[in-house]
DNA sequence: TCTCAATGTTTGCAGTGTAAACATTATAAT
DNA sequence: ATTATAATGTTTACACTGCAAACATTGAGA
């Protein structure tokens, strides 16, 4: 066994991403971390200053992929319309919320003060302005006051739906469950994305 | 000093819902609060089975407010137009999230398993219902599917906004901030009710 | 080769949730 | 009134946490 890992950072940061997707970022000790790269307790603090500036790295991975999930789904039909492509983000935005929950969760949560971590505030900005460019494409020459509005209502609405989803009963009045209501939303989906164009 | 406290069990939930407030809950230790009751560290263990069930009772509670406030905002304007009291609604909607920004957070955190904590569902599910009741009152004989369509989609806006304009910047692109966005929001909103309503 | 920064370990501390055993008090049955 | 019992408090203890400090080992450049 060498005295040096080698690539210990990589792996703290990997086994961390496992772990908060598995168990929660709340479950998730540095300790546990350590053992698992088979290193002492405070080797992670040779690479993170703190267990929080760990989650920041977590949490901007989870942008990242956002944002390439939400590239993919606009390149993916390039024939299409752009309001084709619109909506196909839409449903890529809402794929990874529900997919990786736990992530989403620690990527929104405010145990990490985004200011310290200007990498993180950039990735987060990276997979917003994934709906910035498509609204522009949509809307050439539309005013900043109208784009910021759009994009407001856009991303509250996806960032809504996958909170609401989330739990596990949506609406115990009428019966209807998460399931149900994630069918609900998909069907109707292309109208909001409608509605949000032509407003 | 006499042994028994009297009040403890209220005054831990109160102790406990100002400084979840002021700091979140993440940063609340049960020993903390028992020390400002001044009564031992594991004294709250008589009323409280866990930590988790403690901050069960702070999200009731909060619920618990949230739904006077719906409530308050759609009687107070009884003369007015069901449009407008639904519109009334939202706004007041968006100023608890925002003002009791920490405590709606612990609302939504996923550290608390509501399934386990059957009032604080039903307390959850009081504010929903005055949803409910105000798109029954603008809809009469909507179907039930249209119904859940409807309350899906404002409350998941809402619940969007509140994350969305409680993050610093929404918008760096084009370097509005919250305070921007609020005011925009609040100007568009009622575009927003009436698309709730029509569509 | 020497130096030094990078990266690892050991030890230790203060804080946490909570279980277990015990002490005190209020309540209700005799 | 006495007495059993349940409710509510304290003390002590344990395993776990983030993290600081001192020390050990290694690899890279002078």
């Amino acid at each position: 066994m060498k005295y040096h890992h080698g690539n210990l950072k990589e792996e703290l940061i990997v086994s961390a991403c496992d772990i908060c997707e598995a168990n929660g970022h709340d479950n998730m000790s540095l300790r546990s971390i350590a053992k698992e790269a088979k290193v002492s307790q405070t080797a992670p603090y040779r690479h993170f200053k703190t267990k929080e500036s760990l989650l920041a790295e977590v949490s901007k991975r989870g942008f990242e992929e956002l944002t390439n999930r939400l590239k993919l789904a606009i390149s993916k039909k390039e024939n299409s319309s752009a309001k084709d492509r619109f909506l196909e983000m839409g449903l890529a935005y809402l794929d990874f919320g529900l997919e990786k929950r736990k992530t989403y969760d620690l990527m929104h949560s405010p145990i990490i003060d985004k200011v310290q971590f200007p990498e993180l505030l950039e990735s987060a900005q990276g997979a917003f302005d994934e709906l910035v460019k498509i609204l522009i494409e949509l809307h050439p020459g539309i005013s900043e006051k109208n784009l910021g509005r759009k994009c407001i209502k856009f991303w509250a609405m996806m960032h809504g739906l996958v909170g609401l989803l989330g739990d596990i009963k949506i609406d115990p009045e009428t019966g209807s469950n998460a399931g149900d209501a994630m069918s609900i939303v998909k069907n109707d989906l292309r109208t909001f994305v409608e509605e949000t164009i032509d407003s």
